[in-house]
DNA sequence: ACCTAAACCTGGGCGC
DNA sequence: TGCGCCCAGGTTTAGG
């Protein structure tokens, strides 16, 4: 699924392809996934592609935009015509030089909405997302932790208190903390909060210099995979083992997600 | 107010 | 081979 890392790889590319382009068509296949009237975009410029948190803004010169969440198998590719007739493409977006932005996407969770004034919509969206792991420290973040009776898998997966980690950089920023998934996010100490902030920062960069996470549906805009999957620390590594003390990993459903940890090295 | 669980979807993997 | 079941998990919403 699209974490922080992989949606990043994704807006640095579509900025870069599609800065300047001027839409002169629109295809909607799926309603469900497009969100607004698609012809009011013929004629429009790009002028930027932001980012928050999992949130992707296209930002068109008018002021007008979209706001892009591509959930769980949501794609953004441009050019690649195998996207012309596969079954799952929802949206086509076609620019004035004859570039196609595809939107793919085959469960349909993600979507793709028209805004009248995008930058509001962004500024709502950030206001509603707590900061990225980068832009907090560690008192903040323990000042949060003091106050919910959750786990602290549970609380570093909520994007209101930190934005844009997902299962797998929360699984395995875990790990390299050290900390128990199960462990209440108010018994943590300073010195735990800070090494979960570091885990996390580490992870997520590793997951930037490596394109991505690719062992689900992930591809980036030009379609190719990452490579944060080889590095697997303990994400989906359901017969696998600690690759500190060679332990057997545990795996069980905390707060509902798939959550896999090391008794002896996690407490 | 806080927390949990279901809902949204589809394809892939498994056991039988 | 094929059927039925479970699993994946980001975000919103309903309910306790």
């Amino acid at each position: 699924m699209p974490e922080l890392p992989e949606v990043e790889t994704i807006r640095g590319q579509l900025d870069k392809e599609l800065r300047g382009e001027e839409i002169v068509e629109m295809e909607v296949r799926d309603r469900k996934v497009f969100v607004g009237e698609e012809q009011e975009l013929i004629g429009e410029k790009i002028k930027q592609i932001t980012r928050v948190g999992k949130y992707l803004f296209m930002y068109f010169e008018s002021g007008k935009g979209i706001v892009m969440h591509l959930k769980m198998t949501g794609r953004l590719v441009i050019n690649d015509t195998w996207y012309e007739t596969a079954k799952h493409t929802r949206v086509i977006i076609t620019m004035k030089s004859g570039r196609k932005l595809y939107y793919w996407d085959t469960r349909k969770f993600g979507y793709l909405r028209v805004e009248n004034e995008i930058g509001v919509e962004e500024k709502k969206i950030r206001e509603k997302l707590g900061p990225e792991p980068w832009k907090i420290e560690k008192e903040a973040l323990l000042g949060k932790f003091k106050k919910t009776g959750r786990t602290i898998k549970d609380v570093i997966l909520d994007q209101r208190i930190i934005a844009g980690v997902g299962n797998i950089y929360a699984n395995d920023g875990l790990w390299k903390s050290g900390i128990n998934p199960h462990r209440k996010a108010s018994s943590l100490t300073l010195t735990e909060t800070g090494k979960i902030l570091t885990s996390l920062r580490t992870v997520m960069e590793r997951g930037l210099r490596t394109g991505g996470a690719s062992d689900n549906s992930y591809l980036d805009a030009y379609g190719k995979k990452g490579h944060y999957q080889e590095e697997f620390l303990t994400y989906g590594k359901t017969k696998g083992e600690c690759v500190k003390c060679g332990r057997k990993l545990t795996r069980e459903k905390i707060g509902g997600r798939g959550t896999w940890w090391c008794e002896y090295c996690q407490r």
